[in-house]
DNA sequence: CGTACCTTTGATTGGAATCAAGAAGAGTGG
DNA sequence: CCACTCTTCTTGATTCCAATCAAAGGTACG
């Protein structure tokens, strides 16, 4: 995939997947006079958790890694990123909550968050796609709860390589055959796992011939339907509970709300209620 | 803490906190015309994972958990609600990410999301406030990855109880005895773990003296800084490196980046690239 | 071509899950 | 108010999956 920051020519200036499509001609180029832009090598640190975050990063070429830690050294990546994503989503006015670095050579670019704000004011359609964009990262966020705290380690090496081949503009891939930037540790410390045991289970998945691995860094998928029956838990083949009749006793209603209450009407229901 | 939701008189009607401070008179009233009251008992499921969601949920009482699940009944608890939250962040046009069920017996407020946009036109503080919830969110599911990657079982449920007992205007805390609407197995849910370990470690902490349990949904912390200690990973009382030496080899730099390009101007900068 | 790091593989340990009862609450109806 | 029942919670014994410990290939890079 081919990704263009900038054009040359000043005609068709794709600024931003982000925002090209929601902002007009004269808005697109004031966009752009905002934006600053910086390179990191592989490692860098390119924004520490608890620093200031008055800017938006948006990355437009490269991988970066977002981190959190513990006082011992256990750390847990919270995302990858790719080109075309924004590094962060916090609030302008909060520090930043997790520390970013460079997985590969990367370059990006910064807009304050401050002029960022002012640009909104008048262009309302740039606040609800942030909101949106916050939206997506959420249900990811708890997509990747579900596989940290219920998943096996198959389950979870599966899902994490189905997770960097699915959407058509692939981040990492060339044809069937897909290059990961990132380590087995960096795997590891996204997956919840340590290195070994994601190296033991690439292993697993080559001998049956699921995956193929020309070198370490590089994947082909052989067998896509099994790493997904994988990746969702199937293990052998057998258990395979309609998972609807798990509702701890409660019947299994279609509608909403049993009580449904009728419309609400303004000063008219006055409710007043105290926890326990 | 008393929770008023309509007051009787129409005069100073105190709509959402979410809300209510970046509202006039006027928006404050339209808004309230907008609002479906509802009711729903312990157990039952409020929105189903995968249906539409076009409405979006505000919590006025009570307690809900948001889960998902596998194909098997392994389930993972995404988070909790309690009054006062939204019930789900996602994009109006997309289906509930998760499902949401009572804890406890609730009431909340329905508002559809294509009526509040209208509204949000009119009043562009919404969005932004929209935003900066979601923001918060993200933040809060990233310290949970943390928690479900990389802690220990005593450490996962330190953290849990300090997490409901921080802000101010506690959910489920009267004085300093706090009152758990959770079973067992709705925490080990929440926390990637089992219903026994869960119980095994609140009988550890009781046996520690660093909290006390009158009965089993009520907790009082007798020593929080020790809870503190726990929730962080300070098993004896040993191991505490100073954490920032632990960047892979990347020299401790104060400064964002180093490649620190200049200024980008506008059609000057022709930046093709493609990965690897 | 050597050196340093990364990855793989093997042997062993350990922590949380599982399996299995028992104890304590909560709710019900007499 | 008190049996009776059902659910939830606690505790114990055992198993098993992934971490840890240890060492031997591979790869990349100067």
């Amino acid at each position: 995939m081919t990704f263009r920051l900038i054009e040359g020519g000043g005609s068709s200036s794709l600024v931003f997947p982000l925002f090209d499509s929601i902002l007009d001609r004269t808005a697109r180029r004031q966009f752009q006079r905002l934006l600053t832009f910086a390179e990191a090598k592989r490692g860098q640190v390119v924004a520490r958790q608890g620093e200031p975050g008055h800017e938006l990063l948006m990355l437009a070429d490269g991988v970066v890694k977002l981190w959190k830690a513990l006082p011992d050294e256990r750390r847990q990546i919270v995302a990858f990123r790719a080109s075309g994503d924004l590094i962060s989503l916090h609030r302008p006015d909060t520090p930043w909550p997790v520390t970013a670095q460079a997985v590969s050579s990367c370059c990006f670019l910064k807009v304050d968050w401050s002029a960022l704000r002012r640009l909104a004011k008048r262009y309302p359609a740039m606040d609800r796609a942030l909101f949106d964009i916050a939206s997506d990262e959420i249900a990811g966020l708890q997509d990747r709860l579900l596989m940290l705290g219920r998943k096996t380690v198959e389950e979870k090496l599966a899902s994490f390589i189905l997770e960097f081949c699915r959407p058509s503009p692939v981040p990492f891939s060339v044809g069937r055959d897909i290059h990961l930037p990132m380590r087995r540790s960096e795997i590891a410390e996204f997956l919840g796992l340590t290195t070994e045991s994601v190296s033991r289970e690439f292993t697993r998945l080559k001998r049956e011939r699921i995956i193929a691995m020309p070198r370490p860094s590089r994947i082909v998928l052989l067998d896509r339907p099994a790493l997904e029956a994988t990746a969702q838990g199937s293990h052998g083949l057998a258990e395979r509970l309609p998972w609807a009749n798990t509702s701890e006793g409660l019947p299994d209603r279609p509608a909403h709300f049993a009580g449904q209450a009728g419309e609400f009407e303004a000063g008219k229901l006055c409710k007043e209620v105290s926890d326990r």
